[in-house]
DNA sequence: ATGGTAGAAGGTCTA
């Protein structure tokens, strides 16, 4: 089963290159983050047209998360246990129905981002990583195969980022956002993609700012935790860089795992 | 220090 991850940054101004990316890369499962629009414009036709099940998180203007899968989704579960006062979308999770022992529990995250700090916004992230740990902590005990996507606005360690230095000070670097990523993980979470590859200095974000992209100034932020049932299913975990480098690109680009049957 | 870009808005806010 071939499981992708994707902050689109609006899924109606990303519509073709979504629909590009789905009919070359033939995802058996999609976790979009940032669709920036509610349930109701959601352009769901166009992606059951390729064969895609829709679970739908969505707000206005901001953040929203989804679940595209051409299997049967179940369980559908929007928001994190215990963190009903959240108003910003930014968590669903679902069942992916495929059969046999190919089913596997997915949610496609989208992490805060936590600048600037200190303040209101990282104190915000931290506890809604706390929730996400918690989460994890109550999968983690079904013994299911897991696998948790997203945006985690997390640079895990100074090989995933153009240049440590410049990312000091920032949310998505500061020691105690590592930190409790690490907790996270170390919960029994693989990280699929550090998990198989040792290469430095790959990305899966460049800012639209300054030329980030054709100077590769990047920074590793979309990850795959997984479970270890999931994560003894694991064959693959590959970033795709191509839809970053198209005309109206997301400031993202897909990361996808494969995991066997 | 500032501003550089993009998206949803049709104000600024978020990233």
């Amino acid at each position: 089963m071939k499981i992708a991850t994707w902050n689109v940054n609006s899924i109606k101004a990303r519509l073709p290159n979504v629909l590009e990316w789905l009919d070359a890369a033939q995802p058996d499962v999609a976790l979009l983050q940032e669709i920036k629009t509610v349930d109701e414009t959601f352009p769901a036709m166009e992606i059951e047209e390729r064969g895609y099940n829709c679970a739908i998180h969505g707000q206005k203007s901001y953040n929203g998360v989804a679940i595209l899968s051409k299997h049967p989704l179940e369980d559908v579960m929007t928001g994190l246990p215990g963190n009903e006062d959240d108003d910003q979308a930014r968590y669903i999770e679902a069942w992916v129905d495929a059969g046999g022992h190919d089913g596997v529990r997915v949610a496609s995250i989208y992490l805060p981002n936590g600048n600037p700090t200190p303040g209101d916004k990282y104190d915000y992230k931290l506890g809604w990583m706390d929730h996400l740990a918690d989460r994890a902590a109550t999968l983690l005990a079904t013994e299911e195969p897991v696998v948790l996507g997203g945006d985690y606005n997390v640079i895990p360690a100074d090989e995933d980022c153009h240049d440590p230095a410049a990312w000091a000070n920032d949310a998505l670097f500061l020691p105690q956002t590592r930190a409790k990523f690490r907790t996270i993980l170390n919960l029994g979470y693989t990280e699929a993609w550090r998990t198989l590859h040792t290469e430095k200095n790959v990305y899966s974000f460049w800012d639209y700012q300054g030329g980030a992209w054709p100077k590769d100034n990047g920074i590793r932020i979309d990850h795959f935790l997984l479970s270890p049932q999931a994560a003894d299913r694991l064959v693959k975990c590959e970033i795709d860089p191509g839809p970053r480098s198209k005309p109206k690109a997301s400031d993202h680009t897909p990361v996808w795992c494969e995991l066997a049957s």
